[in-house]
Formats: C-alpha cells, sequence, structure tokens
DNA sequence: CCTTACGGTTCCATTTTTCGAAACTTGGTT
DNA sequence: AACCAAGTTTCGAAAAATGGAACCGTAAGG
C-alpha cells in the first residue's frame, strides 16, 4: 500500500501509523518501527504537528491526531460524499422500516460507512462516519462488490483477508457464488455473516452509467423482527438505492455558481 | 497561515484549497490562483490524488476531496477530540435542558464544533461536525477566549475578523469587556451576536492546569424560551463543562495496554 | 557527586527530489 | 487545416530531504 510518493507519502505514512495506534504515541515507539531514521521521522512529525494534521503534547511527549483531520473531513463528507444527497432518502427508509439504516462506499478495498441513521436515536454522528468494515461479508459491500466491473472486483476482492468472524462467513468461493445472486436478484443479504444475530438487507447505488458509487442497508437484531422481517424491505431497499443514484447524478453538475467569499 | 513546510506543506496548502471551493474544482481553476507553476501543481495533485486525499474523476477532470479523510478525521475524532468523553454529559444537558447542545474546540483561532446533540432530533451527524465558526461571536468561543493564557488569546484575537454580523456583534473593545466579565462569571454569553433570534449560554472546558481543553453551550431560539430561560441553565452548563474537564483528565492516562492488531 | 542510559534534538556533507520554463499531446473549435 | 485551450511530460538547475553522528537534558545507578 504504502507507494513511494515522495515525501509527501512518507509524511502520509507516518500519519497512517499513528492512527493507528488509536492512542497517543510516542516518538520512540514510532521509531521503534523502524522504517525510518530517527532524523527523518522527527522532522516528519515536526512539519504534521506543524500543519496541524497532528497534534503534541509537549508534556507527556506523545503524538495524537489533530483536529484539522476533522476540519478537512467535514468538507470532503459535505461535498464528495453521498450522504447529504442520500440523507433525505435515507431518513425515509429509517422511518419506513423502522430499522437502523447505514450509507456506505468503497474505499481501498473496504468499506467505508458515511451515514447511519437510527429511527430512535436519530443520526448517529461521527462514531459511526468514517468507520470501516469488510467488504466480503457484510450486505454492502456484497452489494457494491456485485456490480464493480470485473476488473476492479478482482482488485479488490484480492484485499479481502476472508477471515471468518462468525461461522456463517463466506469463504472466497461461496462469495463468488452469492455475488452472482445479488447480481440477479439485486440486492444482498446478510445473515450473520460479519456478526452473530445482526442480519441485513443491502442495495447498490448504481450511477446511470452502471458505475457503483455506494449503497444502502437496512440492518435488524435477529429476534425482533428476523430475516424474515427484512426480506420484505427489499424491494424498499433497492427502491431507495434507485432513488439516491438518481439524485446523485443530478447533483453532479449544479449550477456552474462561482462567487468564493475570501474568509 | 501558509507557512513553508517543504513539499508536505505545499501538498497541504492545494488541498485546502480544493477543499475551499467546497465543489470539485478543474486543474486550470486552481492554476489561475497563481500559486505553483503548472508542472508542480500537476504533481501535487498526482501524489495527492494518488494518496486518496482527493478524488480525481477522469470524465470531467474535476478535483475533489478523498473519503481516506473522512477515515482519518473519524480516528482524529475518536481519539483525540473531547467528543467521546463529554458525549454521555453533553446527553444528559440536552435531555435536562431540552435544548441543543454543542461542543467546541479551538483550532486555528477558529470554533470548531465536535458534537453537537439536539434533543429531539438525537444527534447530528457529520453534518455539525467539522464545521467551523467564528470565535468573537459565539457562545463557546468567547467561553474558550476568557480562559486563553494571555499570549495565546492575544494572538487568536489578531486572527478574528470582527465582523459584524448582526447588530449585537461586538467590536474588538466590547469583546475585552465581555471577556472580562465571563472571566469573573464562569459562563459566556450570546445575544444574538452571531445570528439573529439565536442566543446561548456557554461555558470553557478546563484541565485541572487551567488550559482550556473545549466549551460545551446549550442554544435556544428567542421567543420560545428566551434570554431568561437559558438564564437559569447557566449553572447547569458550569457544572457539565466542569464534569467533563475531570473526565477529560482521568481519560489521558488510561491502562498501557498495548496490542495492536494487524489489520 | 559523578557516571551511564535513554529519549529527543540538532548538525551537516551527500544524495535525492523537486522545481518550473518550455516543449509537447490531446481534444475540441473556427 | 489551422487554431486554441487544457492537460501532460521533459530536463538541467536549484533546493530539499536524507541519515549518521554528535549533542543535550533528564533520570536512574553507583
Amino acid at each position: 500500500m504504502a507507494a513511494r510518493d515522495g515525501t509527501v507519502g512518507k509524511a502520509l505514512d507516518v500519519l497512517d501509523r499513528v492512527a493507528a495506534y488509536g492512542r497517543p504515541v510516542r516518538f520512540s515507539e514510532l521509531l521503534a518501527e523502524g522504517r525510518y531514521p530517527k532524523a527523518t521521522l522527527y522532522r516528519l512529525l515536526q512539519v504534521l504537528t506543524s500543519q496541524g494534521l497532528l497534534s503534541h503534547d509537549p508534556d507527556t511527549g506523545q503524538y495524537g491526531l489533530g483536529m484539522r483531520l476533522v476540519r478537512l473531513a467535514h468538507a470532503a463528507w459535505a461535498t464528495a460524499s453521498l450522504a447529504p444527497v442520500a440523507r433525505p432518502h435515507v431518513d425515509a427508509l429509517a422511518a419506513r422500516t423502522g430499522q437502523v439504516v447505514h450509507l456506505a462506499q468503497l474505499d481501498g478495498g473496504q468499506v467505508l460507512y458515511v451515514d447511519k441513521v437510527s429511527p430512535l436515536a436519530g443520526v448517529e454522528m461521527f462514531s459511526a462516519s468514517g468507520r470501516i468494515g469488510p467488504a466480503y461479508c457484510t450486505g454492502v459491500g456484497k452489494a457494491m462488490l456485485a456490480f464493480l466491473p470485473p476488473r476492479e472486483a478482482e482488485a479488490v476482492l484480492a484485499q479481502q483477508s476472508f477471515h471468518a468472524f462468525t461461522p456463517a462467513t463466506l469463504d472466497a468461493a461461496a462469495l463468488g457464488a452469492d455475488l452472482e445472486r445479488i447480481r440477479a436478484e439485486g440486492v444482498a443479504w446478510d445473515r450473520e455473516e460479519h456478526e452473530p444475530g445482526i442480519v441485513c438487507v443491502a442495495a447498490p447505488i448504481l450511477s446511470r452509467g452502471g458505475r457503483v458509487l455506494g449503497a444502502v442497508s437496512v440492518t435488524s437484531a435477529l429476534g425482533q423482527d428476523g430475516l424474515d422481517g427484512l426480506a420484505g424491505h427489499g424491494d424498499d431497499v433497492r427502491r431507495t438505492a434507485r432513488a439516491i443514484g438518481e439524485d446523485a447524478q443530478a447533483w453532479r453538475f449544479p449550477e456552474r455558481a462561482e462567487m468564493r467569499i475570501a474568509q
């Protein structure tokens, strides 16, 4: 992954590494990874900190992720993700089904959740947006995989770990058959393949040209509604996905209004 | 702002510039800003795209923000912002007051909202988190400004535009007096200084050592509750802020559990 | 009090990128 | 066909990143 993109690539690699720890981290811990010599690592951290992508606590000497990322991501989410366009559809779907609805996109071979609405608690924050999950064993992941062009699908499949989260998790062969079925049916089912007791039905969001833009899903806990209950929502999910796709298409070319405000 | 931090600094400057447009942008538009020569800009965009911080639509030739930012920001938000620690307190405050509650931090001289809870709709997503606002005319902004060490406060004040959003917006002199009062009282009031009809009461979140970590506020629309209604919440906001500060302190040193999972 | 160890920071000659003007390619117009 | 604008590539000169080694400050050990 961490390709050679000059200094910028290295800096971002360090950033990822800090993010991977999931907690503030010391200079020496990063150094111990042995990726970069002392002086180099030091300067990379300096630059990242001065740019606000990292924060550095001078007391503890620890590096954490910086808030500039949050600012940038808000802009990314608002302008480049499906979430703003899909929001009304997703809300409506949650209200109609009374279940949790997820909106996801494919990013780097993984499922990236960009929105989540539960009919009770309303929208769930950042705590859901930005989270990632496996593509091969989630409803949204399989829905997207199934409609990827063969070349890309192959590339993404090669990146999957196929770790068996539950007894129901599909292996590579079973996944191939399932994808076939998903292509025919237009919806993907997750029958406790990722988490025990959790099932969902998902549909891909496609552009007019058939390009995969993302996926929506309705999730349910077994026992309360069960797979049978979800089965009835399949068509609704598919219709919602189609509606989002059409709206996304329209939003692609809004008025050519310029007008940038300085500050 | 855009300091010289070598190539990485330039790349991030370009990233910011793309973000500033708030829409997909063409190579030539960025070029027209005259900051970087053609070849340089070209290569910076290449690197950013290859790293997933930007996305490039080959059909339209436009650059947009990339989803890798969303992934990184999620990690930043979850590990380095006040939001996860503050969430229970913020929820409870919203429930008690029946009003919208904001959680904010200071970033680059501006207010960065990291969480928002409304008692009805539940938590409002990314649509709120990551948004920025002015420091000199919002409750949370003034609360933080008031408790900044003099040196830093001066630096931040120098960055404020003091644009008069409403007739009630304070100018630099009036702000100085207000900050004095806020220091004495422990809470900041926004009396329609940013948006007409919107008032709020805010309190700073301080570390044990008195360092400003962030601020919480309760917001209300004039007419339904009014300033008088909010007045009664002042103490509650202050107590909530204190509680968050104490929790944040505690979270600073969790167990030293290592254990990193590879994937 | 002196010594050693460790984490972090700075130096500097060498190597490697990056820079950017200009040339070139591509795709759409007149 | 000539033209033009947008985007891409080239290449010597200039600037930077590199990383081994030396340095500094604090903390433990003798």
